[in-house]
DNA sequence: CGGCATGTTGCGCA
DNA sequence: TTGCGCAACATGCC
């Protein structure tokens, strides 16, 4: 699931579901999910509490709640982890029953109706962390790709400023919020750079290009999950399904000239892209 | 059984 | 101080 255009999509079906609605219920069992809060306080922070708004930045979702007096605001942030996931369904229905993986639940009364939203999770690397402050997880994080924060000269900073592999600087979530592997995979392939190149070697079209490989990859992966619908095949299904370039395809042609795709290994994560077309800066 | 996985953090070492 | 590499976290799937 979980990368800035699952995190946007989670974020969207959050904000449709959950405003203006009241929680009348909230369950957490797993304290590993909590950490490092507890089932007691995840429950007493979110019952009988309005749900004001939802936020993401980066991969980190805020769900922001409003308590009897102003004063008493709350904050749930979440993070899907690798496999974390949340949907939602009518209260009542034959599907009450707690599906497989389903690490938490909120029931909501809204406009008269009873709903609940769940957290799946199969995993459990995601975080739900109750707070009446921004966390530093979420004020730590660099600016936004959807909220503007993809400008050339903030990136061109960043790689000015390292000589790590051009990869792992996009991927760092202090510099931009919300690039994780597949991404940043796409859009160096994209962009034709090997993610080996170390960040001071970049010249100022490279950087041009790294900015652009990551929009255009953002916008397609945004349009593609709102082309399927919340009721379209299950995520795990459009991975590999033929529509990255690069991204699980190792040992495959590329997509642009042929030659098979290879892999290395960078900040202990897999990546591929084309030695032929994904020019070596150094 | 072995290997790999969309993420993050912490540790040991150069 | 910075930058790595690597293991760990907990679990599913091919």
């Amino acid at each position: 699931m979980p990368e800035l255009p699952d995190v946007e999509v989670a974020r969207r079906n959050l904000h449709r579901w959950m405003v203006g609605g009241t929680i009348v219920a909230a369950r957490c069992a797993d304290r590993y999910l909590l950490r490092p809060g507890s089932p007691r306080a995840f429950e007493h922070a979110l019952v009988g509490r309005t749900v004001a708004g939802v936020e993401r930045k980066g991969k980190w979702l805020k769900v922001v709640l409003d308590g009897p007096s102003a004063s008493q605001g709350r904050r749930l942030f979440a993070h899907l982890g690798m496999t974390g996931d949340w949907t939602e369904g009518s209260a009542g229905d034959a599907e009450n029953a707690a599906p497989r993986f389903e690490r938490a639940r909120i029931d909501l009364e809204r406009r008269g109706r009873a709903l609940v939203v769940r957290y799946l999770d199969s995993r459990r690397f995601g975080r739900l962390v109750v707070s009446s402050d921004d966390i530093v997880e979420w004020t730590s994080l660099g600016p936004d790709p959807l909220a503007g924060g993809l400008d050339v000269a903030t990136l061109a900073d960043a790689f000015a400023r390292s000589r790590r592999p051009v990869k792992e600087i996009v991927m760092d979530q202090s510099v931009l919020a919300g690039i994780g592997n597949i991404l940043a995979t796409e859009a160096l392939w994209r962009a034709r750079l090997d993610p080996r190149s170390p960040g001071t070697t970049l010249s100022r079209s490279d950087v041009r290009a790294v900015a652009r490989g990551l929009r255009d990859e953002i916008a397609r992966e945004l349009a593609e999950r709102e082309d399927r619908g919340p009721d379209g095949p299950a995520p795990e299904t459009y991975e590999t399904d033929g529509t990255f370039n690069a991204y699980g395809r190792a040992g495959a042609p590329c997509p642009r000239d042929g030659a098979p795709l290879a892999r290395v290994t960078l900040g202990g994560r897999s990546t591929v892209f084309c030695k032929v077309c994904q020019v070596l800066r150094r």
